[in-house]
DNA sequence: CAGATGACAGATATTGAAATCTGTCAGTTG
DNA sequence: CAACTGACAGATTTCAATATCTGTCATCTG
């Protein structure tokens, strides 16, 4: 395994590196290839369209947050809590994501626009994490669901004002985080149990 | 008033009808006077620039919209059904425009995508619209809702997947319909008071 | 012989010169 | 004289020639 040996884990670092460079209208493979002293044929070894290269850099950058995720939907803490938890942590995971550097997140929102399957799997796991928290929480009474899959994507629609990269513009607004808190109110307040005699 | 005076409104069909022939990024100021048997120059003299020209035109595309919601809200029906009622007025008008003219539809996204103010103050007029629903639920002891403004603008939010042009390419997927329910479901459940004691 | 190379064809992107457009305004017209 | 015109400067767009890129594959190398 000396440094030299050409995978795919060390393409997809340089493919990184020569997206924050170039962005993603100029990356191109020989590029890539360049960065890694090879020749482009023998990316193309490794990854068979220039497209699956993007695919790959894309799910990874996706899968990060996914990971941060997953240690909300593991914690042990009440449902609604643990609910609130996770959506703003998704919603804090991408605004920081925006502010601390714009060039970078607008490069993997071009990625994203054009990785259509690499995304759709990434919401799935995104709703499976939103569908256990919801499972969790009907299990202990805490809330009222009839249908637990659509539930989640219903939560996950309603709150794409704070993840969905094309309202990026909006995260850095002062009043983000109170709209955020009334979008997130509203969703626990349609799923948890009614409470019968609480004046 | 003869038909041969040049009114702000003949030059608003006029660029409505080059808008719908050349698509947004070939529709010029000189297309639109051509159209109208008028110099450039007579144009300019309405709209003092091409940018306010596609402004006007978004904005009476968007209030043929508001003037069919505001219907719905002056409608007697309790305020839960209305709710319900205005958003899928909303979502319907919203998919029968993207799915019946496709390339129109993509042109005025266009112009929406580029005219923020005007766009604005149609969504500052929608969340009006809502706000007075959701003052109507209150006023009758259906709602409980403290900040009346915010969560009005929740509710909108919550629901951009079903009016937020961006979101257009789902509206046509089978799933949308029961998508759409959940969400409304979820937000309605969210805004109603509690009732205990039932089953 | 597994892994890497680089020449190649077709597709895509860049470039810069020419054409068109936007917005102005002095002058024309009814 | 109020409404319209059309020539104009500067900005933007178009277009075609040129350069670069993508993906393949016969060939090379350790």
């Amino acid at each position: 395994m000396a440094p030299e040996t050409l995978t795919p884990e060390r393409i997809l670092a340089a493919t990184e590196d020569v997206l924050r460079r170039h962005g993603p209208a100029k990356a191109t493979v020989v590029d890539v290839a360049r960065a890694l002293g090879v020749s482009h044929g023998s990316v193309y070894r490794h990854f068979r369209t220039k497209a699956a290269l993007r695919g790959a850099v894309t799910k990874r950058w996706l899968d990060r947050t996914t990971a941060r995720l997953a240690e909300v939907v593991a914690a042990d803490e009440p449902p609604a809590v643990k609910l609130r938890h996770w959506l703003s942590t998704l919603f804090e995971a991408k605004r920081h994501k925006a502010g601390d550097d714009p060039e970078l997140f607008a490069t993997y929102s071009v990625l994203t626009g054009e990785q259509n399957d690499v995304v759709d799997a990434h919401i799935a796991e995104l709703t499976s994490q939103l569908t256990a928290i919801l499972q969790q929480g009907v299990a202990c009474g805490e809330f009222d669901i009839s249908d637990l899959p659509a539930t989640a994507r219903a939560v996950f629609e309603a709150t794409a004002h704070f993840h969905d990269p094309v309202y990026a513009p909006e995260w850095s607004r002062p009043d983000a985080g109170p709209a955020f808190d009334a979008v997130v109110s509203l969703v626990v307040r349609g799923i948890v149990a009614c409470r019968p005699g609480v004046s």
